[in-house]
DNA sequence: GCTTGACTTGGAGCGCACTCGAAGTCGGAG
DNA sequence: CTCCGACTTCGAGTGCGCTCCAAGTCAAGC
């Protein structure tokens, strides 16, 4: 079974154009599979490994920085250890990015707190 | 008490450059006053509000839409409820963000538990 | 046989958010 | 008086991550 890059896209959340830039820029594991005709195919394999470059990238990977994971990935077997280095760095960093982010939603909310009391109140201005 | 645009820099955590950006973009409340020497004079109000834009910016707010609440804010008292409904707006996607990033995390958490045990047995290759 | 539409390539273009450079002004120290 | 360093403006440049375009190929349906 293997999938159109319509398909493909369909599948991973990503466009035809984004998948073809990835597989330019080296974060796909090996050249995509071709039909007769040119076109790519795409295996179960292949959508399960661009799932996971977009779950990297929606938790703010650099391309750069997945690109050097596909690149020990494609070295093959013997580099496990800088594969896990690199998830639990990334892993530490998402953490952080997420507190600091809680952290800024909290003084959010209590400006949302503060219009929702002044609004509560009725208005004074030109009440005559 | 105002300060120098250095200052306002290292109170905010923004540059220099940064802070006359934001001014020229429309992103602060008013024109920020000058010293006679022609040099800007930050109040603790511009300090408070451009700490205000760096939550809004720090959890995704576009700068566009940064501005719109600055214009907002500019236009006075009357349209507090727009400003709440922009913020409780903004608070649902960063909610979103939050959630979505939390369920990749996980996925990618998965990841790093198969390459720990896999690391955790003696490797097999060569083993002669 | 013709049309339609999904695909191909290489390269250009875009939106965002800064970031920097050049050239000039000013106040204060030595 | 001279120098230094912090500031000023305007406009150009940068990095990232796509996003799109033009021109061409191919398979399938009518």
């Amino acid at each position: 079974m293997t999938f159109t890059i319509a398909e493909a896209a369909q599948r991973t959340g990503l466009t035809a154009h984004t998948l073809r830039y990835y597989e330019r820029d080296g974060l796909l594991l090996d050249v995509v599979d071709r039909a007769p005709s040119g076109h790519r195919r795409y295996t179960e394999d292949d959508v399960t490994w661009i799932t996971m470059l977009t779950r990297l990238r929606a938790t703010g990977m650099p391309i750069r920085e997945v690109r050097t994971y596909a690149d020990l990935v494609r070295g093959g077997d013997g580099n496990e250890r800088e594969r896990l280095e690199l998830l639990l760095t990334h892993r530490e960093k998402v953490l952080a990015d997420l507190e600091e982010v809680r952290a800024h939603l909290e003084a959010i909310d209590t400006k949302i707190e503060l219009y929702r009391s002044r609004l509560a109140r009725p208005a004074r201005r030109r009440s005559a």
